[in-house]
DNA sequence: CAGGCGTGGAT
DNA sequence: TATCCAAGCCT
């Protein structure tokens, strides 16, 4: 194994010509040729496409992604938007903070930079929703400036690379140094893009392609027969089970009770069945006194930090309710059961299929 | 700074 | 079925 210190330069140029040739193609990608010809991407892009696949799978990114674009082609047109038609086109992505985010930043450059996001580091930064890898990834794609991204691919790539058996987040700055050391000051945009192609397609975390890898001659990890149990990572906490219970109501003309739920906390901001909380304890308290039925089945559904198990309550909502000032009366012809955040669909789902 | 914050696919 | 994990951010 040669030096890693002084061949950096010949490593990230064996990585370009990796990607030249492998770079995935993406709706919001514009691919090396093109780059190199002086082709930037939109800025605009490059921040939505970054913030949706923040601890989200490219897979499922793309369709929000092109739905998104279509309807609201410029920042300026996304920061016009109303929250509520943001927040039910982002249902279903999950992490809906983001959501919230991605629309005060829409309008922060909007009205305040005039439509131009920052094109540094430090000014992305500043930014509602962006923190260090999405400034750099942002800074680096879009404007083409050496910063260096470290995410769980670039992470996962350099405690390879390295042989580090100490445990993530604490080594983090060790890798994310190791990462800086890499980052060539020609096509830095590309770079980001191929390092983490490089993690997602040949040092992957489970069964990494070590055999194809354009940097196999200078992995320690490779060269020791420890690829395949790193990075490590300190051991999680495992997963409470909480129970709740959610509460279906239909007018006899069709109109369904919801419910907009309190920017802070879970599925802030979000649409959802009224309902109780959702905790060891259940106590249920219903939106209004009824003969409620319950729904053969329960939902189950998990969230980051705990399991839970739903049961789902039906009644028919009375004429003439009268709701609070969270709570939304919509027709079933404008109802969209898409515009749920997931467990609210699935209880919608189980209940259409009782 | 450790914990809150979604979801779906792979194993 | 249970666990891991995916282009993290915010408090």
């Amino acid at each position: 194994m040669r030096d890693l210190n002084s061949n950096s330069a010949a490593m990230s140029g064996d990585l370009l010509a990796w990607y030249d040739v492998h770079a995935r193609g993406m709706p919001w990608r514009v691919g090396p040729a093109e780059c190199t010809a002086g082709n930037r991407p939109d800025p605009y892009k490059v921040w939505l496409s970054e913030v949706m696949l923040q601890q989200t799978t490219v897979a499922a990114v793309r369709d929000y992604f092109l739905r998104f674009t279509s309807r609201w082609p410029t920042v300026s047109d996304l920061a016009a938007a109303a929250d509520a038609e943001v927040m039910a086109e982002w249902a279903g992505l999950g992490y809906y903070a983001r959501a919230r985010n991605l629309l005060k930043c829409a309008r922060l450059v909007a009205v305040g930079f005039g439509g131009a996001f920052p094109d540094n580091y430090d000014d992305l930064l500043k930014l509602p929703g962006i923190g260090p890898y999405t400034a750099a990834a942002i800074a680096s794609i879009a404007f083409n400036r050496p910063e260096t991204v470290l995410d769980g691919n670039v992470e996962r790539v350099m405690a390879r690379l390295h042989d580090i058996h100490e445990p993530l987040p604490g080594v983090k700055p060790v890798l994310k140094a190791h990462a800086a050391e890499l980052t060539p000051s020609l096509r830095p945009g590309d770079y980001a893009q191929a390092v983490m192609d490089l993690g997602a397609t040949i040092c992957t975390p489970r069964n990494p392609a070590c055999g194809i890898c354009p940097w196999r001659e200078h992995c320690a990890a490779q060269n020791a027969g420890t690829a395949a149990e790193l990075p490590k990572k300190t051991p999680k906490k495992p997963k409470p089970t909480r129970s709740g219970i959610v509460y279906l109501a239909k007018s006899a003309d069709g109109t369904w009770l919801l419910e907009r739920r309190p920017d802070k906390g879970l599925l802030g901001g979000m649409l959802g069945w009224p309902g109780s909380e959702w905790s060891d304890a259940p106590c249920p308290n219903p939106p209004f006194e009824a003969d409620w039925q319950e729904t053969e089945g329960e939902v189950r559904h998990t969230f980051t930090h705990f399991h839970l198990m739903l049961r789902v309550m039906t009644a028919e909502l009375p004429a003439g309710f009268n709701q609070n000032a969270a709570q939304e009366l919509i027709p079933s012809r404008d109802f969209r059961p898409s515009s749920l955040p997931t467990v609210m669909r699935k209880a919608f789902e189980l209940f259409q299929g009782r």
